[in-house]
DNA sequence: TCAGAGTCTGCACGATCGGTCAGACTCCGG
DNA sequence: CCGGAGTCTGACCGATCGTGCAGACTCTGA
């Protein structure tokens, strides 16, 4: 059925030299292949015969990669997962006027370069729970909420977070198919809108008692 | 390894004269297994067998109810999907300035009620787009999208519906395992919230240039 | 030239998947 | 007392799941 030698002798047969660029290919094609389907059908409905297929390796090439399917999820969320802590950290550690405006930008920021891994994490996060870096995760988003809602724990201010942080993902993975694929904005369209958008949902309006 | 008649004999013993409430009981203890299942999950990720395991009955009473998974999804997120068009409709047909104020708290009604199979369609529109009401739930959504942002199609109004809705669903769903299980918000606490924040969020506090 | 490391693959395995089917049980009208 | 409708189940089927493993291929340093 399946051509068997294809790739092998695919793009090039010259005496090759290092391709300066592509080291480690295979490993993240894979994972990217893995990150998109974790974030569309979920963890537990992929296969790792799709992810194979969709990067166009064989199955047994996904294990030599990562030694198991939850390894393959690990190292796919784990750059997001970091870079959540170390956003977290940065605000902790700081103070002064501008802090709660940076955090938002930074945090839009990791969203759009890790938009699937956090779709991942967010959505799932109670169904893999018992995976080290999803109860990671965990504990980042909610140290985060604590850190955006202050000591204030009201019903509104967790409402804000969630919907803020819950939209935002769904905005960028989920929820790019209800848009026309032709409006679709650009990356740096969506920062600025998610920017403003954001800090205004989380800042009610500077109406203090009303 | 499992008790063969404990749950014939169950309970009651007496003349029995039919139970008042409980008519129909095992389809609607299946589905709402599923729905809770096909929330966490996901659809491809959730088998038979753990929605019979959760309900308490044998995988072959879910296919004897629903005759195959897709068609246990249709039954569990169809009453939702027909409330969407419903409300939509509605809104469609009806004119005057409280229009857009009865629409979102008739959304967030509609919310509340089916929160897992508002989630389902909206997390997993595009993996499951070939079952027919999922094709009828991402209509609906995308119609409900243009009825928000009415003719105005800038990347605002939609960054603003999509972390609207797409917020609203994941608080209330996903988003309760980053919540104090002892402060989890009333559903009427939920309610009044959802409505004052999504309606800030989708009119731009009317401050029109800036 | 050859040994070794690195990469990728096909094949095989036990488990579990969605789905079929015949039977067992309860209830009820005749 | 009986027969049929309704409900629930275990046994079974072929396909696919995640994983182990041995081999084939390419490259590189000695």
């Amino acid at each position: 059925m399946q051509t068997l030698t294809d790739r092998s002798i695919s793009v090039d047969g010259m005496p090759t030299e290092v391709t300066p660029v592509p080291r480690a290919r295979a490993a993240d094609e894979l994972k990217q292949a893995a990150l998109e389907q974790f974030a569309t059908v979920g963890f537990a409905g992929t296969s790792l015969q799709h992810i194979a297929d969709a990067a166009g390796y064989a199955k047994s090439s996904v294990l030599y990669h990562y030694g198991s399917k939850e390894a393959l999820l690990e190292a796919a969320i784990e750059p997001a997962v970091e870079g959540f802590e170390d956003v977290l950290e940065v605000f902790l550690a700081g103070r002064g006027s501008g802090r709660r405006r940076e955090l938002v930008d930074r945090v839009v920021d990791l969203l759009l370069e890790h938009r699937e891994a956090v779709h991942v994490f967010l959505t799932q996060g109670q169904s893999l729970a018992e995976l080290p870096v999803i109860a990671r995760a965990n504990v980042a988003v909610r140290r985060l909420a604590s850190a955006v809602c202050e000591e204030r724990e009201s019903v509104d201010d967790q409402v804000r977070f969630g919907i803020a942080i819950g939209g935002a993902a769904f905005l960028l993975t989920a929820g790019r198919n209800f848009a026309d694929e032709s409006t679709l904005p650009s990356d740096d369209e969506m920062r600025d809108a998610l920017r403003r958008i954001i800090a205004e949902i989380l800042t009610p309006a500077r109406t203090p008692s009303n």
